[in-house]
DNA sequence: AGGGCGGTTTCCGATGAGCGGAAGGCCGTT
DNA sequence: AACGGCCTTCCGCTCATCGGAAACCGCCCT
């Protein structure tokens, strides 16, 4: 948080001091993690309680407001995409019964909009609203072998976050990787991010048959591939049709 | 929007643009909708952008930007009530097939914070984010008998919207409406949005026995009251003790 | 009781971030 | 060529924002 000067750029540095493990907070922290003077702190978040930005509760400490579900509620692929996708997804899970996700590409990062969660499945990582990095997961390659070479390039260029021995960490192994999924029209991240699971991926078209999602199904390792992955390319078919895409 | 003086007042302003059915907008759309001169909205606009809370598409349009939808997922519900309610909402969504609902209050109305929808079920009114009226809805109708008395009253001084001849409309009928939620433990908001389903739902109670969330379903008008009655009732006590709830 | 402590709230003068009218650029359409 | 949307940039005035300081409020400890 390196000094910020815009208001808009205070008032989000103050928003940022909120994760999926920090959710309720006293002044003084946002203060602190902010790095704002604790008048001005007081100051904005006054004014973020009144816009319902942020909610004060009995006991003090502020919490993120509904304001912002709300708002979130209407981000792209929250929408359309969300609404028409979910049905889909539930059919994948009524078929693997592991973890689905949807997510689409923001940046140089992958952002999950929808999951289904099974009640006793591996992983529970990402959630809805959470974001990781392309490189290492199904959602993440298919997107990045779909997107922009700029966006490649960005990715390609900066570190490669490690999380696993298996994670793929240099450069070389992200492009064939990339060629990997164009070539074979789906992904699949091999215990990249934990030992114990693996995911497959498959891209989601829109009418003009630009990948603008992906799906998922995180399974865990030894699972036989063969019965996950077509059940996830049809799914990303399903999805596509859906959305309007007719296979040229 | 009557002449929003701060900075976060007028960006708030410009976030309000985005509805359901206006979820893409050029910025001339933007400036008029929020009444804003076309400059200022120009140099708002680009700080969101910025700061991802909008998103530019190609086309020129801009977008609600991701940044909101992480930090949406983030506020009260959508994060321990979210994911420790799911489970329970698909067993709900299991038994009865129609539409389940986990809902909190903000003031005087009910947000959604988690639906699972049913592919080729009745309404399709709530999305999650979106919000209602107390006085209609079932949720809204629990939430509203468990709320502080000052915001009952708000409630019950405003003038009460109709959807249905079979709406609550004035206040001695919400009064006693209330009366026998407290009475009964759980509520029946019946006809009051559409004439072709009703809605039952239940409390969902913390730690300290105070109602914090409501589950409820949308059923078909005719559909029997005694087998869905129990099982959302059921619901809303799992959850509630899924939270740490110990009845006494 | 006293006194220290962490958190919260209020005040107020200086200042620079934000304001928005105006002008100019870039399409399509008539 | 002229018109009419829409978007972008510029720049001098001014008022909203800034934040240090000081008071305030429980709460715990001695």
């Amino acid at each position: 948080m390196p000094t910020p000067k815009s208001l808009l750029e205070r008032a989000f540095s103050l928003l940022s001091v909120f994760t999926v493990d920090r959710s309720a907070v006293t002044l003084s922290e946002l203060s602190r993690h902010s790095g704002l003077p604790l008048s001005t702190t007081h100051r904005l978040v006054a004014s973020l309680v009144e816009l319902r930005a942020l909610d004060r509760a009995p006991d003090g400490r502020y919490r993120v407001g509904l304001r912002l579900l709300e708002l979130g509620a209407l981000s792209p692929g929250s929408l359309d995409l969300r609404d028409r996708a979910l049905p889909f997804l539930e059919d994948l899970y009524e078929v693997t019964r592991h973890n689905v996700q949807l997510a689409v590409r923001d940046g140089t990062e992958v952002v999950y909009v929808e999951r289904i969660s099974a009640r006793d499945a591996v992983n529970v990582v990402t959630r809805v609203g959470s974001r990781m990095p392309t490189h290492c997961t199904g959602v993440g390659l298919v997107l990045l072998a779909a997107a922009p070479v700029a966006v490649q390039e960005a990715v390609l260029a900066a570190p490669l976050k490690r999380f696993t021995p298996r994670t793929i960490a240099s450069a070389p192994e992200l492009r064939e990787a990339l060629a990997r999924v164009r070539r074979d029209g789906y992904a699949i991240s091999d215990r990249q991010i934990e030992m114990i699971t693996y995911s497959v991926a498959a891209p989601v078209r829109g009418p003009d048959g630009d990948v603008v999602a992906a799906v998922s199904v995180v399974v865990p390792t030894g699972t036989r591939t063969d019965t996950v992955v077509p059940a996830v390319r049809t799914c990303g078919l399903a999805i596509s049709r859906a959305l309007g895409w007719a296979s040229h």
